[in-house]
DNA sequence: AATGTCTTTTAGGGCTGTCTAAATTAAATA
DNA sequence: TATTTAATTTAGACAGCCCTAAAAGACATT
């Protein structure tokens, strides 16, 4: 079994990776929290690894095996099982859940694993509505946009909150914001200007600053302002 | 905090020590599963710490230090309020719940173990019926002494079993044999010779070897056959 | 095409915790 | 007490993962 770090490592090129799945030498190293010249030397070594869980290439950063991308989605999945166990079971808020599990997710053995999920009902999405990795490594479908991309005018439903940032997940409780949430965005100011919306059911109006409502994904919105999913 | 490996060895120097408190390398090597060689390298390491977890004199041993005890304590409270938790909330046997344990003591946070500790409502003795540390380092008290030590003739009730091997405590399940259960001494061989007990509210009739024997404790009986505590 | 900047890699170490082989000390026995 | 045996320690090395400083490569701009 791949060390923790390893396993970190293939967790944050996961994460980080776009349409084609690299991740650079200095975005690792940033999410890290390590040198740039370690992440170079752990994935020199990943790369000659049998099986390899990465690919290399100087300078063209790391992109993750069939073999690689498994695995990530197993530590994926124990992260986000755990968290849920955390706030289902054990009454951890929201902000609480991501450096608990961020640990137990490398200490869980896969009958753990299986009876957690078992005990939670096999659930789909984490606190944050993250997506949880099935077992076989498949993904519960959901289609959801930033709430920077959605129209003036638009009613939708909260789908999911970044989950790496506990002081912006408080912050975001305190304005009654969750996955779940409905809600209206009333109005755009430009030049990546603050969002006005209307929240809940009591459509409070609240005032988002552009970096807060870019951790933020919504259902798609029909056209009336109704959401599917 | 101490490494994994340190708070692994503090547990063993713990668990092995006797009257005198000492451990020596040979039986921290076979308890940790590590060559002689690394043990006295480790221990010296240790004792010249700041603050230092445990006393070594060269050729005699090490001791924990007041604060070594704390800490192997801590770790040892961890793992067996998760073993009692894995117990009772996720339906794990208790010939299971050692090696997870195991794993997770390292990884759980003050916060989590406060909260599993309230969520079992402060609960003193685990599965296998081995007291739990409390926060103070404090262990409550239990008066218990071995099955072999225990006269002919006795009836008594089991208070504890060893939790290392999960193969004599499946056998034991198998026999009725847990925390709890009732047991009357009827005979005893000569010569390290098995114990003829009846077990249970049923007085099955069983036979146990010396060396599974040795791995019982039971409450102190009374003159006439009854049972403290 | 040359320059300067930013990113990445190489080179050389450090720390932790492990190992084996050889040397030493302690304990048991003759 | 001398000798043998068993336990322990020293010496030297290695793997994993991290670091800093310096060199090299990639890329945007002039």
């Amino acid at each position: 079994m791949p060390s923790e770090a390893v396993d970190d490592y293939l967790k944050a090129i996961y994460e980080i990776a776009g349409d084609d799945g690299r991740a650079s030498t200095a975005s690792l190293a940033r999410k890290l929290s390590v040198a740039p010249a370690s992440v170079t030397g752990m994935l020199q070594k990943l790369a000659v690894r049998n099986p390899a869980p990465v690919e290399y290439e100087k300078h063209h950063g790391a992109r993750l095996s069939d073999h690689g991308k498994q695995r990530a989605l197993e530590v994926i999945r124990h992260h986000r099982l755990i968290e849920l166990f955390l706030h289902r079971m054990l009454g951890y808020s929201w902000d609480e859940v991501h450096d608990e599990a961020e640990r137990l997710e490398h200490a869980i053995s896969e009958q753990l694993e299986d009876r957690i999920a078992e005990r939670l009902g096999d659930p789909e999405v984490d606190p944050h509505g993250h997506p949880i990795p099935r077992k076989d490594g498949t993904i519960p479908p959901r289609r959801d946009l930033s709430l920077l991309d959605l129209f003036v005018g638009a009613k939708t439903t909260v789908s999911r909150v970044s989950d790496n940032d506990p002081e912006i997940l408080r912050y975001l409780s305190e304005l009654g914001i969750t996955p779940g949430t409905t809600l209206h965005l009333t109005e755009r100011a430009p030049f990546d200007g603050p969002l006005m919306l209307e929240v809940g059911p009591d459509n409070e109006k609240q005032v988002l600053g552009p970096r807060v409502a870019g951790e933020i994904r919504v259902l798609p919105p029909t056209a009336n302002g109704e959401t599917t999913g």
